[in-house]
DNA sequence: GAATGAGTTGTACGTTCGTTCAAGTTCCGG
DNA sequence: CCGGAACTTGAACGAACGTACAACTCATTC
């Protein structure tokens, strides 16, 4: 509070009118795009700095470390993506067939390895840099738990007899299903056999909204 | 082939006689380690070379670049876990109930994140960055359609109507449960969450070897 | 219209990086 | 025991890195 000799513009956070929060957001989403197609190994600040289109020294402003920054933009995906999830799931309900259901994250997992490419691999680039650094780690423990109590409605919705379960069979699935198929371009015949997967295993789970329920 | 001024001690490939493929096995080991532990981001030559206990410029001599290291350690690492998984699947026959193929696969993943916890975070370092650089997705590609036809006689021993499909079920499930809880500590509860999810896939899907076959 | 503080930037610091290489040692066939 | 090939090494190169900061512009307030 009182530092009467010092001449620091270097606050533990800077106080983000409106004008300087657009550019906090412009390095956020840009070193999201950096890690996803150079990888955290290829993020650099200049890296970073160039893709938003602003000077190397605008990114010392905002945050305190490279670390910060990494740590901020992990939040601001789990966030975002948390809400696709949340989105992709708000259709699925009690009236649809367990092929339906198929289709919603057939749907979600093609769009995840092409039109998203990036952000899903950046994805994966947090989670196993977490396992290194604690603070990503809570980032990433939060996130799993959110997202399993939502996919457990969905599960129960569909007349799941153990909805926590099936909720973490899908999770594990689907994110093995994007990890296999991320080294390879998505052609049909790979998306023909994602669905034929999820088919299977939302049918075997007895995963379907017109069963009878109490 | 006639290179007469040349002092270049540099080949294409060091001839590797017994002496040196120890020094190059090292070097390759010291990698996989440090990639684990300090991800791909973290992995310099200076890095290798202490973990090995080498000095700096002996890499150079085994290695062209970096990028050739880092592709041979990958091809290590696939030799070596495909290896891990026929053994750990030389063991599941047709005698063998739903459950005692469950408790296969959680002993499989139990040791993936705890003793070999830091292979495992090499290998999704390896996945990722595979999503980037050709020659590494072809390692990975081939890898996987390795592990999938072996998985896919398993399942057609335990008696799948489906094979292939469950071996992509199965390998998926496998994946996704590594991921999901490589950020925490492996406790005593989650072990025991991961063997309900694979007992009811296992069981869901009827794959039990006890089941009569034609 | 001066003062205050947020926002901005070019530059420079010290460090670490991948790679190279001349000079050396060790090994082994002839 | 000699000659060449395999192997080894420490030092050095330029490039790229994260971070810090003095100097600057701009908007807002009194």
């Amino acid at each position: 509070m009182s530092r009467p000799g010092g001449s620091a513009p270097q606050r533990d956070t800077p106080v983000l009118t409106e004008r300087g929060g657009v550019r906090k957001a412009a390095i956020l989403e840009a070193a999201l795009r950096v890690i996803g197609d150079k990888g955290l190994a290829g993020l650099s600040m200049r890296a970073i700095a160039t893709e938003a289109g602003l000077p190397l020294g605008a990114l010392g402003y905002y945050f305190k470390t490279k670390d910060d920054l990494i740590l901020e933009a992990f939040e601001l995906h789990t966030r975002r993506e948390a809400d696709r999830v949340l989105a992709a799931f708000a259709g699925v309900g009690s009236g649809d067939h367990a092929d339906d259901v198929a289709e919603h994250l057939t749907a979600f997992i093609r769009h995840g390895l092409t039109e998203a490419r990036t952000s899903l691999v950046a994805e994966y680039e947090f989670l196993i840099e977490a396992t290194r650094r604690p603070d990503l780690a809570r980032v990433s423990r939060a996130w799993r738990q959110a997202l399993q109590i939502q996919v457990g409605h969905v599960a129960s919705r569909l007349g799941s007899d153990d909805p926590e379960t099936d909720a973490e069979i899908l999770l594990s699935v689907v994110a093995g299903l994007e990890i296999d198929h991320l080294s390879t371009p998505l052609d049909p015949s790979t998306t023909q056999a994602i669905r034929t997967a999820l088919r299977r295993t939302i049918t075997r789970l007895g995963l379907r909204g017109d069963a009878e329920r109490p």
